[in-house]
DNA sequence: TAGTCCTATGAAAGCGCTTTCATAGAGCCG
DNA sequence: CGGCTCTATGAAAGCGCTTTCATAGGACTA
């Protein structure tokens, strides 16, 4: 039997609930005076930490039942030293991309028993280091950082307590596992997928380079520029801030730069709203003026207008490997997840340049 | 000094944080001993539960700051029968909506010490349930509901063990607060919009019936008509489920109905995603042939193709009072906030009808 | 100044569980 | 069949804190 098994309060929780009681202050110790037994023997049932006659298994499995026991997660964290809960530090509990990837984690860490505890870092390390604090603070078993702005030597540090498991960076060290996107190749992609539609003045609106994944993304632009003998121009090249509105700021200093240019390769999806947003305002369309990609595949991207061809990041599968990965760690396992390889998908902001 | 400002212990940790400590088992016994006062003492003085000297005070601050001590949330809970946290059912964590409101509920809990457990509900009751099953074995202090499926009946009966704040409708019950947009307005200022531009067939894409939301909207969006004299027209009512493609979907069957429409009132901004690329698969174009306004003014309203009309809902604040309400409720008040009155915010995809 | 009533403080008893540690029996060997 | 090692079980000691409960003094009154 796994050792989460019995961790799963639920069913037998919902199974004495008819008369709506009034709090429930079921105690182990209940239990055992009801099955006859002792205290510890209970405990080793409960968490299945040793050998246990089956007799004395059968009544205390009775006596749970028939008394609609729970165990008392506080209790337990402080006696075993475990809360059966893992940190999460965010960036921003409503955004669209990293939203979808605390789906993720929570369906993943449900099933094992595990609660999943939130906290935003708001974009700046100083936030994000209290929010590790917090979560220490609170015991949590292990930690999940998306895409911090913490230092290497922090979530370093962190991790010789806790284990760790952070996406968007690769980095080792005892006690971390790192999880990265391609960020590179899905740069690449886009900017290529754009070359072979024969554009050849590709603006490119850049994430806000305190990000790793922003220059990497700049980087696979460059790099397929390269392949396809296209000269890097960096007048091109306007940063933004992974938001709507610097999209939209990106393509009004674009406009006025005077700069040529029939296809945008914005770093995110946001920004490419933002650009959508602003190209339109302009009276340019999209795709028939200039052709706009974008960078994560949202789930709204689909319903953008036009509908956006984007890099697919797998931001829910993210967050299922991340918890996997802790989760594995957490019962003294070395996790081997990897992400899945960039994909571009093709939609109908971009189009074949007709010169 | 308020109850709750010794519960924040960032700024003590971080004071002794420099050797990156493995592990910080300060107890309040250390305290105790290195400031040369008893044990509950300290408890007293880091609760503020009874008066103590002045000197003595001083001494065990001295002390806190010194040995950087952050007391244990997990045994305070067991001692105390207080977990400082605080449960929200949610529908979605990833949801557009929901997400801006569980920001605001975030913000408003953290100053005052308490952390936010999330949980979804994936849009069914019996879901709910387990959370709330999850949440009170976890021995949160109180639970926020956002908008759920779960009977008022359900709702009373664990507001007799826990204080409850429900959104999204209105129900007296002790130890509950209800706190209540008013949909039904809403729903009439969005028509009222377009009956005041000219239109007289006006669609309507409605919610899931299931929610009591949507049939408010829907009888705004009655009522609104009749101001205007139109007569109501069931065959121009689609049913829709609060998600983008059930908007695309409902065009559709609008369009085939060979109804006669100039305009639609979708009763949410996702499903006016939806309408939207379905109007423009058919070449139909917003609002030239078609004015289309939405209900909920998601973040990303603002950057669609063109801006949505919308009516605001002010889903931060919700949050925000939320959360307020059911601490003032904690901390033994009564709560008695009330949402802001709808407001429609007229942007650029509805337009004067031209016949 | 003796007697009374507070007031600040400390000792100790939990909160509900996990985990040694000790111990009766059971099973084994020569 | 005595002495040995195991095995299942129970008793008890915490985990780190809050909260009675009891008690020295100190501030009063008479």
């Amino acid at each position: 039997m796994s050792p989460t098994m019995n961790n799963k309060p639920s069913a037998r929780e919902h199974s004495k609930r008819a008369p709506a009681r009034r709090a429930a202050p079921v105690t182990i110790e209940m239990v055992a005076r009801a099955a006859g037994v002792s205290l510890s023997t209970v405990s080793r049932i409960l968490n299945g930490s040793a050998v246990v006659s089956e007799d004395k298994k059968l009544a205390v499995d009775g006596a749970i039942a028939k008394l609609g026991f729970v165990p008392n997660p506080v209790a337990r964290a402080l006696a075993g030293g475990r809360t059966l809960s893992v940190g999460v530090v965010t960036q921003a509990i409503d955004s669209p991309f990293y939203g979808t990837a605390l789906r993720g984690i929570e369906d993943e860490l449900e099933p094992a028993g595990y609660s999943p505890l939130y906290v935003s870092g708001h974009w700046n390390a100083q936030g994000e280091a209290r929010c590790i604090d917090v979560l220490r603070s609170r015991r949590v078993d292990g930690i999940i950082v998306l895409t911090g702005r913490l230092s290497d030597q922090a979530l370093k540090a962190c991790a010789r307590n806790l284990p760790v498991v952070v996406t968007g960076r690769s980095l080792k060290a005892p006690g971390l596992f790192a999880l990265d996107f391609d960020n590179f190749e899905g740069g690449r992609l886009a900017t290529q997928h754009l070359t072979l539609l024969g554009h050849r003045d590709i603006a490119f609106i850049s994430g806000d380079p305190a990000h790793p994944d922003a220059n990497e993304r700049l980087r696979g632009y460059r790099a397929a520029l390269e392949d396809a003998g296209i000269a890097y121009a960096p007048a091109l090249v306007v940063p933004g801030q992974y938001n709507e509105i610097s999209g939209l700021l990106a393509v009004d200093r674009l406009l006025e730069s005077r700069q040529r240019f029939t296809a945008i390769f914005a770093a995110n999806d946001q920004m490419a709203l933002g650009v959508a947003l602003g190209l339109h305002r302009r009276s340019l369309r999209v795709p028939d003026d200039v052709s706009l990609v974008g960078f994560d595949d949202l789930p709204a991207s689909l319903y953008t207008m036009p509908p956006l061809s984007t890099v697919h990041q797998p931001a829910y599968e993210l967050g299922r490997l991340a918890a996997a990965a802790l989760l594995q760690m957490l019962s003294g396992g070395k996790p081997i997840a990897a992400m899945p390889a960039p994909r571009f998908v093709a939609r109908e902001s971009s189009r074949r340049f007709r010169g």
